[in-house]
DNA sequence: ATAAAAAGTTAGTAAACACTAACTAACTTG
DNA sequence: CAAGTTAGTTAGTGTTTACTAACTTTTTAT
């Protein structure tokens, strides 16, 4: 997909809009004020709204598509290139919220302040009753001590998280409870003295 | 908090309604429709929407409370209740496949085909790079083999997905790249040979 | 220089949205 | 049984949404 010079501007702003205030502060009416000038102007670079954020999504895509083939292009070894995969990521991410906003967007509450902090507190206090846990099994001795419980809790809730993912993602059609026994099976391994 | 018999109806069809296609399906006319009568009857039970969202998360809340103090009561020790804490999770997701949207709600695009498809692509190439990365490192020998390629990608990947949500929901205060390296220096130890 | 194409404008539409005022039927309760 | 409360109704409001038709200005190419 290519680009003209106005198309990049537009992604440019809605990428603003988002990074202030979530997907939903990306209105049309924004994007036009944002730009300078009227609503009707938008629609003869995109189609509509949706071409917009495809181009959002294709654009970044793009960018850090062309990051990471420079780093496993490299003669480092896969250790290595992992650790500057994640360097790379989270460099471009912290420069680019929207796209967390975006591709990551945890919850549809992030700017409806009600919601939001009903929402960080259920996910405060599942981490800390998991970090509990952890330090339980570790001063048990049945839970390696060379990794802090904080960081462990991180790699949990990691796992639990991105394999509910793959199960939405598959339209519900894996089997979650598979899934999660692996899971388990390789958190067992991993953190086990 | 404490609900009444129609408040908790309201709340099961909002549940209902989400988990059928998203939180952007949850409006006053459909949940009404649902309910079997009109929309203002809604406000006899419920303030506004907000309250009735609020609702469904902490009557979820409740539930998972309560199942998982269950767990911690036990007498089993502390890998074991990780494990059935674990499962537990899976188990009330899976029946409850609305949480996932409201909660873990990754995209917003889920039911805007055009979207979600060019989102589903995005991870999937990136969970493949990943994997192809570790298995690089699984060659070598820089990386364990007792954990196939698959599991340890997913751990990576929650990893990263936990670490920017953390800093997402600490109003992008917390400092990213910091993160980041605690979480690379975690991997390395869990993932070398 | 001029015709055509590109990129803007004004003014407006239809649909969806959350929400409200005013009214009423049906239970509860003193 | 009368008064008040609860839970529903009809009919409607104002706002926001994405989007369009018709017109004008600016840029480009010959």
């Amino acid at each position: 997909m290519i680009f003209t010079e106005r198309q990049i501007e537009i992604i440019d702003a809605s990428k603003d809009l988002i990074g202030e205030k979530g997907v939903q502060n990306l209105t049309i009416k924004n994007l036009a004020k944002k730009m300078s000038f009227t609503e009707p102007a938008l629609y003869r670079h995109f189609k509509d709204k949706t071409q917009i954020l495809k181009g959002l999504l294709l654009f970044h895509r793009e960018a850090i598509k062309n990051g990471v083939f420079k780093i496993l292009d490299s003669d480092k070894n896969a250790l290595e290139k992992i650790e500057a995969v994640l360097k790379f990521k989270f460099a471009h991410v912290e420069k680019n919220p929207a796209l967390v906003m975006v591709i990551f967007s945890e919850t549809s509450f992030q700017y409806c302040s009600v919601l939001s902090k009903v929402v960080r507190k259920i996910l405060d206090q599942r981490k800390k009753k998991i970090i509990s846990l952890i330090e339980n099994g570790q001063n048990e001795g049945s839970i390696r001590t060379d990794i802090n419980s904080q960081q462990l809790a991180t790699i949990v809730l990691g796992g639990i998280r991105t394999t509910i993912l793959s199960w939405r993602l598959s339209g519900f059609e894996s089997d979650l409870k598979t899934e999660g026994e692996k899971l388990w099976e390789t958190l067992e391994i991993l953190f086990k003295k």
